[in-house]
RNA sequence: GUGUUCGUAGCUCAGCUGGAUAGAGCAACGGCCUUCUAAGCCGUGGGUCGGGGGUUCGAAUCCCUUCGAGCACACCA
């Protein structure tokens, strides 16, 4: 359905042209005074230079046309050339009505041109726990693919695991140290492989941070790390098997560890899926000339003629020939676009990567990897502090795993809940869990996704005001009320949403009629704090409304079932809006 | 050095496609539970929107400049 602010704008698009006027001046926006009116338009002022009037006289010959318009209940001119309007509270109540008989969306409607989106996020690497620099990438990404999702498009999400370089050298060399007998550092051997990995995930996680340890302080290690990386890259199988084991036990983990966030992924490619598409992309960039030997090593420029500053070519292959993180990158691009085909790809990733990926696309673009029409998009997020403004530590300053950070603040969570509340044990650890996670994720993404925020612990674990339990409160709150509705044994199925009785009630009706437009906004800004921030003004609304109405203690029971409707609007977009932030609410807490 | 992002209340942040008295939350102070969950609601105090110019009828918002902070600047990922 139409958003409200378009169908009063077509009132005033009608107005100022029956006044004579240019309709590109008839915008109507929500008000900023609240205290004057709900929504206003300042085209008058605008207007008043091209017309050589004043913008009151413009403002009241507008306003004039809008007199005894049933959509409004009040329509002024003001001082300067101000118009303010007030939208009649039955109007209003029809609209919500509208908004309630679409259930599902409440009247959002999908887009009319879905794209097949993809999302790069998460990005964690195999064999290293999940640690709290992965917790944004995540909770970020996983919204926007969301609201997309709500919003009518493919989205498809893929963690692009970091499973290639190094590290797996690493690994192995450390594992062939530890069970030198195991059939994969066995040369000769010709058979099947085991289909049972060597080790647990817990042993993967003690192997890797050894073997790490040791490369700095051992040279002679490192080398050997070095080797098998080689050889794991150019096809050796036991060590191949040895990959595939790795990333099996590492992924379950990792599956394990997302869903705990309540996050998932269409699709798990990593690194090494784009290795097979290097050869090809590589020649081909040669052939076609974009590609160059500069002192070594195989690039491409990139540099643009409005460029502000020199940007540096987009590497290819380091002078030794080898691959790094820039080919592997454009070859993802490579599959991405021969096995999906997206519109756009969304990159969520660290802020500091920007000139980075600037070169990476428009080496993509430049080499023609992807269509004229596919968006690359850069999505940077800033770096999660501590307390003390500076990157997140743990008291002993090294990176805290993300596990226990969540763990802590379901503790923590726990004893809130135990506090204040009667409840059996088992139901009060799992609502701690879906408290807790709603702390995390509404913290971070209240927060504009590409700047800097402070992580701070104790603020999101104390829970009140603009925070995720505040809002969950208010969804069990009217999850209560509605209970004892149903249990007096009444039903508001059909009864008519009336016109607001009270200032609070319009009020908390305003903020609901804002809900498309807020949606299809956050899609478009690709900003999920705009939905922490509807949510929030949807919340407050509420909670004003409930506490000046008794709702249950309503006689009448026309007026008691027109409240039961609000409340169940409400608490639905409510829920859409969590569900599109990636939590969800407890029926106590 | 070059580029880039940012600087709004004591703290954490909104607002930035220009509009009327710059908003929240926390912290401080004062009210509200015999009635639907007080993790709530209502109220008070607190701001040269870093500084200075400019554009405009109008600037936290756009432009310039300056100070301060973060970040990035090809063989790591």
């Amino acid at each position: 359905m139409k958003k409200i602010l378009d169908v009063i704008t077509e009132e005033m698009v009608s107005a100022f042209e029956a006044a004579g006027l240019d309709a590109k001046y008839a915008k109507v926006t929500l008000s900023n005074r609240p205290d004057l009116c709900e929504y206003q338009c300042n085209g008058a002022m605008a207007a008043a230079k091209e017309y050589k009037k004043a913008p009151i006289m413009i403002a009241e010959a507008v306003v004039e046309q809008l007199q005894g318009n049933p959509m409004f209940e009040m329509v002024e001119a003001v001082k300067p050339g101000f118009m303010n309007l007030k939208i009649s509270k039955e109007y209003l109540a029809g609209y919500l009505q509208e908004m309630q008989a679409d259930e599902e969306r409440l009247g959002c409607e999908k887009t009319r041109h879905p794209k097949r989106i993809m999302i790069d996020y998460g990005g964690p690497n195999v064999a290293k726990p999940l640690h709290v620099g992965h917790l944004r990438s995540a909770i970020i990404g996983e919204s926007i693919k969301r609201i997309g999702k709500f919003m009518g498009h493919e989205m498809i999400g893929d963690v692009h695991l970091g499973d290639w370089g190094l590290q797996m050298g690493l690994i192995i060399t450390e594992l062939k140290l530890r069970q030198p007998d195991l059939v994969y550092f066995d040369d000769s051997y010709e058979g099947e492989y085991p289909t049972e990995a060597p080790f647990t995930i817990s042993e993967l996680e003690d192997i890797y941070p050894t073997a790490s340890g040791k490369s700095k302080v051992d040279e002679k290690f490192k080398e050997e790390a070095m080797q098998a990386t080689y050889e794991l890259q150019h096809g050796r199988r036991g060590y191949q098997a040895l990959l595939s084991h790795i990333l099996n036990v590492s992924v379950t983990d990792l599956k394990k560890n997302y869903e705990n966030l309540n996050v998932s992924f269409e699709l798990w490619k990593g690194e090494s899926d784009a290795q097979p598409y290097i050869p090809d992309m590589v020649q081909k960039m040669k052939d076609d000339g974009y590609a160059y030997i500069s002192d070594g090593a195989l690039v491409v420029d990139v540099k643009e003629d409005t460029d502000t500053k020199e940007i540096p070519p987009c590497m290819i292959l380091k002078s030794d020939g080898a691959s790094l993180y820039n080919t592997t990158d454009l070859a993802t691009i490579v599959w991405r676009m021969k096995d999906y085909h997206p519109d756009k790809i969304i990159y969520v990733v660290d802020k500091r990567q920007e000139l980075y990926f600037t070169q990476v696309f428009r080496c993509a673009r430049k080499t023609h990897l992807v269509d004229e029409d596919t968006e690359l998009q850069f999505l940077g997020f800033g770096t999660m502090n501590g307390k003390d403004g500076k990157p997140f530590k743990t008291r002993e300053g090294g990176v805290m795993r993300l596990e226990t950070l969540i763990s802590g603040i379901n503790e923590e969570m726990y004893k809130k809940i135990t506090e204040n509340r009667t409840m059996d044990e088992a139901e009060a650890h799992e609502t701690a869990k879906v408290v807790a996670l709603s702390a995390v994720k509404y913290g971070d993404l209240s927060n504009q996704a590409s700047k800097d925020y402070i992580f701070d612990m104790d603020r999101f674990t104390s829970f009140e005001g603009n925070t995720g339990p505040y809002i969950l409160y208010t969804i069990v709150r009217m999850k209560s009320i509605l209970n004892k509705y149903k249990e007096a044994g009444k039903n508001a199925d059909h009864a008519k949403l009336l016109p607001a009785h009270s200032e609070s009630e319009k009020a908390l009706m305003l903020v609901l009629s804002r809900f498309n437009g807020m949606m299809e906004n956050a899609f478009e800004e690709v900003a999920p704090h705009k939905v922490c921030s509807y949510v929030y003004d949807l919340a407050n609304a509420l909670n004003h409304f409930y506490h000046e109405t008794k709702i249950m203690a309503e006689e009448k029971e026309e007026i008691q079932a027109s409240y039961i409707r609000l409340l169940e609007l409400t608490k639905r977009a409510l829920e859409i809006c969590i569900d599109v932030l990636g939590f969800s609410a407890p029926e106590r807490m």
